[in-house]
DNA sequence: TTTTATATCTTGTTTAAACATGTTATGTCT
DNA sequence: AGACATAACATGTTTAAACAAGATATAAAA
């Protein structure tokens, strides 16, 4: 349920350019036209297709229009540019994800792990280690480190199922930004063991670390997420901005 | 020389972000407060801070304020979001940048090739293989497929130095919007000879393939970085969106 | 026929104002 | 001192209007 007019007008051009209702290349009806056939200002309008330029569903022409230039993506592939959990992007994908607890535990930041987790020393946080699979393939070890106070009534119940549907639903915290680093390391007898790999075939692996924040501005979460290789498959859409 | 009022104060306010002006964790100035040091209205306020928030910079609090969340990123680390050429992102880095083009040569599209790039069938197009040095490491592998019709009067010495900065200031030609997916693939002979990689050490390494549009909505090149594993650094800003 | 204005379409920028909604400090009452 | 209404202030949404500037078709002039 969209609670504001130019998102429920993003919404319904975002599904009519899915559809093919606006064909691929082809542009978009007007400003002008919009404004007529959804009964709101020339700014509301805007502020849809803005959103649907950031996604690289559109791109505005002055002068000329607004051509869709979207793409269907491939199944497998994750979204950048938006925080989605490993459970929402299997659903949206159709595919089954399930996800194993390896360890849960809670532990303090020394010196060593606060600088790599951007976390103060001697924070309180929650480790947990989990194995993400994707129609009974094993695809992502994640380490996740979540700051203890942020997090109050995390369970291992909870980790195995969807810790993100937990945060907003019940602890009704909004994650609102999230940075994210991508790096090739090597793999270890941890990614071996349970990625089943083998490291005559691939010796190193995709490693997305994030930081992200709540809508206090809190970093409350670190992770690190493992990725196999051979299915490993990220989407970005990048706007050249000028100067 | 920024042509619009929000841009002046999208560029003012984060580099006062960044030279810490605008501590870090804390609040900026508020709406009014801002239109009052730049004599502007609101939306124009709003509409700077609104690209701050997009590049990761700041951070939204309905009733609250804007809190700034910016950390300086790692030196050789490389963008997302925005398309930048190898030369800019050396430069803004301060480092030295070198290419070396292997292969400038001219040919048609066929089946495969078409699937791959996605380039009509028996297009005419530039292929470009190029190796990137930074300080006088070789770091990436291109190969470029540029749409000939595109890009008139391109040679082996643009390539040398910046093909993007030939389209622009020479063409005229706007980049506006570009796909990237990011994968991680085996290492080929050509990889391992040209990056001075030893299949023993990292047998894999990133693949960012990119499907970039000029602002006619025309997809001129396709691209597919091969980056060296150890130096392969992506920084990313993801927000999450409602629904 | 070709060129040249011109009108008219498109998106881009900016201002002003009103109302909604979330947060916080202030003051009053118990 | 603690509870509670309230005023003040923060950002969020929407409308309306005006002007700028790029693209294109149309009509007038060469």
């Amino acid at each position: 349920m969209p609670k504001s007019i130019y998102e429920s007008i993003y919404k319904d051009i975002k599904q009519k350019i899915e559809s093919d209702t606006f064909p691929y290349q082809e542009l978009l009806p007007s400003e002008n036209n919009l404004i007529q056939r959804y009964n709101c200002s020339r700014n509301t309008v805007r502020r849809a297709i803005s959103r649907l330029v950031a996604d690289g569903y559109v791109q505005t022409m002055q002068g000329k229009g607004v051509r869709n230039i979207y793409r269907p993506i491939d199944q497998t592939s994750f979204t950048l540019g938006e925080i989605e959990s490993f459970k929402e992007s299997a659903q949206r994908n159709g595919q089954h994800p399930r996800t194993e607890v390896l360890l849960f535990t809670e532990i303090k930041t020394d010196e060593k792990l606060s600088r790599r987790t951007g976390f103060p020393e001697d924070s309180e946080v929650c480790y947990i280690q989990r194995l993400h699979y994707l129609d009974e393939v094993p695809l992502i070890i994640n380490h996740n480190y979540f700051l203890k106070e942020c997090v109050p009534g995390l369970t291992r119940e909870i980790a195995e199922n969807s810790i993100y549907q937990y945060l907003e639903q019940e602890l009704h915290m909004t994650i609102v930004n999230s940075r994210r680093i991508m790096t090739v390391e090597k793999i270890t007898e941890i990614d071996e063991k349970y990625l089943e790999l083998n490291a005559e075939d691939y010796n190193c692996m995709a490693v997305v670390s994030s930081y992200t924040y709540n809508s206090n501005g809190i970093m409350f979460e670190y992770t690190q997420s493992r990725h196999r290789p051979d299915y490993f498959h990220f989407q970005d859409n990048a706007v050249r901005k000028p100067g």
